[in-house]
DNA sequence: TGAATAATGTGATATGTATCACATTATTTT
DNA sequence: AAAATAATGTGATACATATCACATTATTCA
């Protein structure tokens, strides 16, 4: 297995700064660094969860399996922890992630992970900061998801592309169409049909995959009010 | 303030298990026990969160105000902690907790339970567990609700309340149609419309708030395909 | 470079559920 | 016990969105 100097990583997470040089050592001993193309998954629902994942670089999805379709659970822009409540939670992983940009990834041995948690309790402390932000996050998405109508919630997650992932108001969507609709649980129909609603009302400009945000502070209001 | 002791505790959690009898000393003399009845509210969304809750005994709902009506997160019932990542995710209370039976819960001051985090890493990784497990839950949640109709998540939260919560095919409702309404997200109307259906199909039998189970198997189906 | 495949746009129609309206029945308060 | 208030049931109607159908345009692959 290839040796992994993680003390010297730029790309530390804000819990690892907690972690010693020699457990930074143990830690790189039983670390991967992985290579993810546009598509590619980087774990499965249903495989069994052996590693602990902490993105470097790239945009992952998050997807579950539901009872009528697949559903984007949510998107992780590095860095950041990935599975970290799938492989910790279950042997088997609840939900996939899939690449949809260029993705660098360390894949962390769990029992390796858990021991750090066990010796380190500011390492752990992080994690838990993290995992309560994470799930007070979900909370908020799944009300807006259920309460609000499908036009609030692209208007949604086209803000958090814009403001959260790309930093811009002009972006490269990373998503199709459907995906789209799987992320706020809608048809394709649907989303063609309301991007181009958007569009000739000028909140946004759309030109297949390239969008640019013309009018921020309505397409916030949609967002919020539904 | 009054001073427990929390060794002695029959409702122990599985994470303080790990403590210490110095530790669980310590834990008691941060810690006061509150009784509430049927309506009370044990903390409110957007007030300060100072304190680390587990119920010992009782049934909750949490509650978050969603962009067009309140919602019911979920139903917690003893014994669990109520609250954590509410607590340790921010400062301010993201939900509500609301006793919807007689509730014991104790009130376990914040900077005491982050101190043992702090020394007791045993206790710190029962505790990430649980909140992983129930970040995983959360998922499973917000997938049906969104995905199933109206129907199929009426049957899944009976179900939910029938097996997990009063472990008993007959039991009394301890929400009425509209807070029904609030935890399947639709209205009090379509409430009591599907009740009916279901008790015309003979799948439960239903008088005012006494509902039994009478096809556990079909509504186990109506629950999973939507 | 052409063929095959995937992604997208848009009309017509069907349907689940919200909303309004109002009657009826519990429950609480005085 | 009477009065007030809250909870519930049920019909009529409106509407957001799913679904089906098909044309059009990108993208991928041989």
């Amino acid at each position: 297995m290839e040796k992994k100097n993680c003390s010297l990583c730029l790309f530390k997470s804000r819990a690892a700064e907690n972690l010693s040089d020699p457990e930074l050592m143990q830690m790189g001993n039983s670390c991967v660094e992985v290579a993810f193309q546009k598509g590619d998954i980087i774990f499965k629902e249903n495989a069994f969860s052996s590693n602990i994942i902490y993105l470097q670089k790239g945009l992952v999805k998050l997807l579950i399996e539901g009872p009528h379709q697949t559903q984007i659970l949510r998107l992780k822009k590095a860095p950041c922890y990935l599975g970290l409540p799938t492989t910790m939670g279950d042997k088997i992983n609840h939900y996939s992630a899939v690449a949809i940009e260029p993705t660098t990834a360390c894949f962390i041995d769990i029992i390796t992970f858990k021991n750090l948690l066990k010796v380190n309790p500011e390492f752990s402390f992080e994690i838990i900061t993290e995992l309560c932000r994470n799930e007070l996050e979900q909370f908020h998405r799944c009300v807006k998801l259920v309460q609000n109508q499908i036009y609030g919630r692209l208007a949604n997650h086209l803000l958090h592309l814009s403001t959260e992932v790309y930093e811009s108001p002009e972006f490269k969507l990373p998503l199709t169409r459907n995906e789209i609709a799987d992320l706020v649980c809608t048809s394709r129909e649907t989303v063609s049909r309301l991007l181009s609603t958007l569009s000739k009302e000028k909140i946004i400009q759309i030109d297949g995959k390239q969008v640019r945000i013309l009018n921020q502070a309505l397409l916030e209001k949609i967002s919020e009010k539904g």
